[in-house]
DNA sequence: TGTACATCAGTGAACGCGCGTTCACTGATGTAC
DNA sequence: TGTACATCAGTGAACGCGCGTTCACTGATGTAC
C-alpha cells in the first residue's frame, strides 16, 4: 500500500483546518476519560473547543469518523513509541531489546490509559472499526516480528518444540512467516505470541484495576515479568 | 465475613420478586451485547421486559446498582466455572489441573464475550465498582491460588529463582501469601501471576479482535500455550 | 494590481429522539387481630 | 373465618436534560482572469 499525504499545508485556510482538527482530537482525547469512547459527544467536544455543534461537521462527517481518528492516532503512538524503543536498541542483545520494547508499550499505556482502553480495551458497541484501522492496529506488533526475526537471524533466539499442531495453526503461523516474519519458525512465533499477550495482559491488569489492593509495587513486578519473559522468548533452557 | 443470605423465599409475592428481578438481570444481560455497559438504559430494559420505566425502581434503585448485579453476577459465574474446573480434577496433576481452569475461564469468557468485556475489559467510565464487588471479583484467581499451594505441597511446583526484589514487591508477595497462599513461595506466586496474566491477554486479545486475521484456529493456539505456560507454571527446565 | 466568483468555516435554529429519576396514584397481596 | 390495615408492584405523567444530524444563512478567504 503506497499512501503519500497530501502535500505541506500552504495556505492559512489549510494551516488552520489542520490546527483545529487536531485541537478537535485532543479535546476528544481529553473527553475519553471522562466519559468513555461510547459516551463521547460531538456536542461536547464542540462547546469545549469553542465551536457550535454542527461547527464540527466540517471537520468530521460524523461521529464514528472521529471516533476512527482517535483510535488511528493511538495506534500510531504505540506504535511509534515501539518502533522507537526498538530503533534505540539496535545492536542490543535480543532479550534487552523485548525488555525496551515491553516498556515502550506499559509506559504509553500508563501515560494514556484512556487510549490504550480505547484501542485494547472492549470494544466500542456500535462502532465497526473501518479498513483504515488495520495498517495502524500492526504496527506495535510488527516490531516484535523484527525482533523475533533478528533474533533467529542472529542465533539469540531458539527453536524449539511445538508438539503437534492442526493444520489451521500450521497454517496461520506459515502465513504470518510469510507475509511479515520470514525465517522464524514456528515454536518462536508461538513464543512470541506468548509473551506479547502477556504484556498486554499485564497491563490491561494494572490498569483495569485487577491488581488492585494485590500488588502495590507494579513497576517492580513489570521488571520481574519481562525478565521471565525474556527467557520464554529466547527459549532459555 | 458471614454472610446468610435470606431464607428461601416463601410467599408468591416473595417469589415473584425473585423471579422479576431475574428477568431485568437477563435482559440487561442481552443489551450489554448491543448497547455495551456504558449505554445501558434502564428505559430499555424496561420496555423489553414489559414494564414502564418507573417499576424497574422497584427492582433496582438506580441505573448503576443493576450494573453492580451484572457485575457481580459475571464474577460470580466466571468464578464458579473455575471452581467447579479445579473440583472436577482434585487428584490429577496440577499441570492438568491449571488446563482445566484455564480452558473454563476461557469457555466461559467466549460463551458470554460481553460480561467478560464487562469485568475484565476497559472500566465502565463513570461507574465507580461498589466494595460488594470485591469478593465475587477474586473468586477465579483464589482457585489458582489454592492450585499453586496444591502444586507446593505436593512438590509438582518447583521453587525458582527470582532475583533480587524491591522492598514493595516483596512486601505485596507476603501479603499475598499471608491471607491466601500460605507455603507458596515467592517465585511460584510470580509465575502464577505471570501465566494468570497472560491467560486474560489471550483471551482479550481473541475476543477483542486483536487476531483477526492473523490466527484462525484459536482453539489450536490456545491449546499450545497452554501448555507453554503449564511449563513456566511448574518450573519445568 | 484589481475584480468577480468559488470555496469554505462557522452560525443558530430546528428535527426527532432517548435518557434517569421523581411523584401521586391504583389495585392487588399479605398480616394481625 | 372475617375484617381492617399495611405493604408493595406497577402506572402514567412530568421534570430537565443531552444527543446526532440537517439546513439555510453569513462573512471571510482563496483563485482565475
Amino acid at each position: 500500500m503506497t499512501t503519500t499525504g497530501p502535500p505541506a499545508p500552504r495556505t492559512a485556510r489549510e494551516r488552520f483546518r489542520e490546527q483545529m482538527t487536531t485541537e478537535i482530537k485532543d479535546v476528544a482525547r481529553r473527553h475519553l476519560a471522562d466519559a468513555g469512547a461510547a459516551a463521547l459527544s460531538l456536542r461536547a467536544v464542540a462547546r469545549d473547543v469553542g465551536l457550535v455543534s454542527s461547527a464540527v461537521y466540517r471537520y468530521f462527517p460524523s461521529r464514528d469518523d472521529l471516533l476512527t481518528a482517535l483510535i488511528v492516532d493511538a495506534y500510531d503512538a504505540v506504535g511509534e513509541a515501539a518502533e522507537r524503543a526498538e530503533a534505540a536498541t539496535i545492536g542490543a542483545p535480543v532479550g534487552e531489546r523485548w525488555g525496551a520494547l515491553a516498556a515502550a508499550v506499559r509506559d504509553w499505556a500508563i501515560g494514556r490509559p484512556h487510549e490504550y482502553a480505547l484501542v485494547y480495551g472492549s470494544p466500542v458497541p456500535g462502532y465497526r472499526a473501518p479498513t483504515e484501522t488495520v495498517d495502524p492496529a500492526s504496527r506495535p506488533a510488527l516490531v516484535l516480528l523484527r525482533l523475533l526475526r533478528d533474533g533467529v537471524a542472529s542465533g539469540e533466539i531458539a527453536d524449539g518444540e511445538t508438539g503437534r499442531l492442526s493444520r489451521g495453526l500450521r497454517h496461520d503461523l506459515a502465513r504470518l512467516r510469510a507475509d511479515v516474519a520470514p525465517g522464524v519458525p514456528d515454536a518462536v512465533l508461538a513464543r512470541g505470541l506468548l509473551v506479547w499477550t502477556q504484556l498486554f495482559g499485564q497491563i490491561s491488569f494494572e490498569l483495569f484495576g485487577h491488581l488492585h489492593n494485590v500488588i502495590d509495587d507494579t513497576d517492580a513486578l513489570f521488571v520481574l515479568q519481562v525478565r521471565a519473559t525474556t527467557g520464554v522468548l529466547v527459549g532459555a533452557p
